[in-house]
DNA sequence: CTGTTAGCGCTTTCAG
DNA sequence: CTGAAAGCGCTAACAG
């Protein structure tokens, strides 16, 4: 008891019972007096004793704590594990957020091996948030949420990736702007790849070629799309607006613009996507489309649940949740 | 292979050799033959076999994974998080941030338990936000981040919490201000029990007695806040301002006074604490005191690698981080 | 260089 | 009703 942990034997020792009898007891199984069961239960809270879920997992496969396997802390995975944590109280269910210690996206496949690192062990079922390949298959239950481009043959939740970025850039038409740069996301990803389809596509509706010059891969995350932003807002013949495919890039398109001796919105405009916390921060306000984060959260655990649960199959198994333009300072007409 | 994780006796079998050896291989010790390496080696690709981190940390007691431990992933916490992951980046550790299912603070000791349960096993050491005890004694290196009132016994991570109050007091007072009402947090924090100090000594060194019919206990969240915001605020001699000990109780607060018909800042004044993301979207803006939050999460974390590399002695074992006035559009002069 | 053996903390038959 | 024994997946001596 010095150092360390109090163990199940420390218990079982300290009650003058063996450690079955102790498991016992904490499991409530049938089978023990109950008067050996007061002295153990005794005796566990005496000594402080609590379960190692790792022995216990490494056990009994069962563990009532689900994960949520995210790349990196960023604002858009906190959202997520707001919602996530609403959904799961009161469920009996903890929750484990595993993030490795690689940069964003560096490392392809990290979901495969987290995954596979604590899944048939320490976790019953696990939320994929932006996954980076098609099928982790690491035996328990997983939702994706924002899913890698492919066959659809995991449960997932999204948002209407499409008609927001429509919504993104009828807003600059709209404002007057022709000329309309796109810094884009994680090409592997669904959502990155429909932000970009609802660009072309408003575009195209109004009458605008899509001029391949003003389209750039942004990578989603700060230090990717700081490059392509220089590029795009270096061009000879700058555009006059950018539809970024997240808030993160489209605010260091905004650093860029301001270090190459760009206003935003006086000289350029821009818009992001998702609406995180801090596209409303930065100055000026970011305009970008929200999607309902915290809600993608919650509907990814729920859905988890049903599926441990059993009744999986009477739910949907692909929920897609509204998107809605914000209007702020970083866009305006011309 | 069908069901579930490939595991270590997988592997070893297809590569016709014993566990002790695909062992070795994975993690790099010496005294395997180069061929052997590579056939190994080969397997474990072709199967995608990961080592699971339970059955490891079971055993070898060391995980290269860092716990957080939180009752809630809520604003705060989720800041926190986000420096931790930042800081965690290419330092070889990996973050595991755990939340149980259950209401905020309902269940006092949670950090203890969480920490029984992980730790000797799966986490080398542990981040604990606002643990709701003193000495959680889990035997690994621990590091607080905005501590239990009581003597320090623990490497603790806060921000100027005293100094922090006085400014929002102060701001208060010198909009001419003189009945100002103080929603408290949760009283087992030292922070708290700082926050309500300088809110007393602002208050006294500008000559104003303190009306104990202000002063209420919110404990920080929104459900615990409502009751006693509602019972300031519908106060016959109602209070002109108030300052709430965290954003989400100064929040909550707002959402009251609308309900009651009472205009912000127009009718009374709110400042809050933390300068969460969501005291910046909130209508009206709130003025409130800022502390680093993500920079608290990247010291915490700094603090226990420091602990886990055993140099733990040279560091200091408390950071204080400072505070200053956001002031935006919830407060105005009378 | 490789395999055998023991055991981490716990749950689960199965005897007593 | 209780305990002895096996085993979850893995690592760490220690023999061979």
């Amino acid at each position: 008891m010095s150092a360390g942990r109090v163990t199940i034997t420390d218990v079982a020792r300290t009650a003058g019972v063996s450690v079955a009898t102790v498991s016992k007891v904490i499991n409530g199984r049938y089978g023990v007096a109950a008067a050996t069961t007061e002295r153990v239960q005794q005796v566990i809270d005496t000594l402080g004793y609590e379960s190692s879920l790792v022995a216990r997992s490494l056990r009994s496969h069962r563990t009532n704590v689900v994960g949520i396997l995210v790349a990196e802390f960023e604002p858009f995975s906190t959202e997520i594990l707001k919602g996530a944590s609403a959904a799961i109280a009161g469920t009996g269910y903890e929750l484990l957020a595993y993030s490795g210690g690689g940069r964003h996206g560096s490392e392809v496949g990290w979901e495969k091996r987290y995954l596979s690192r604590l899944s048939g062990t320490l976790i019953d079922g696990a939320v994929l948030v932006t996954p980076t390949v098609v099928d982790p298959d690491g035996g328990v239950p997983v939702v994706a949420i924002d899913p890698h481009t492919g066959p659809a043959d995991m449960p997932t939740v999204d948002s209407d990736n499409l008609a927001g970025a429509v919504l993104a850039v009828e807003h600059l038409l709209a404002l007057g702007h022709r000329r309309i740069g796109h810094l884009g996301g994680r090409p592997d990803l669904e959502s990155s790849r429909l932000r970009e389809l609802g660009y072309r596509q408003a575009l195209q509706a109004a009458g605008v070629t899509v001029d391949p010059a003003l389209v750039r891969v942004g990578g989603y995350a700060s230090d990717t799309a700081t490059g392509p932003a220089r590029e795009l807002l270096s061009l000879p013949e700058r555009p006059t607006a950018l539809f970024a495919a997240n808030d993160t890039s489209a605010l260091a398109a905004v650093e860029v613009a301001l270090e190459l001796g760009l206003r935003v919105p006086e000289d350029v405009s821009v818009v992001g996507f998702d609406n995180v916390p801090e596209s409303a921060l930065s100055r000026p306000p970011l305009t970008t489309v929200a999607q309902p984060m915290q809600r993608m959260g919650r509907e990814a655990v729920e859905l988890l649940l049903h599926l441990l649960d059993g009744s999986g199959e009477e739910r949907a198994t692909h929920v897609r949740l509204p998107t809605e333009l914000v209007a702020r300072a970083s866009t305006r007409a011309i």
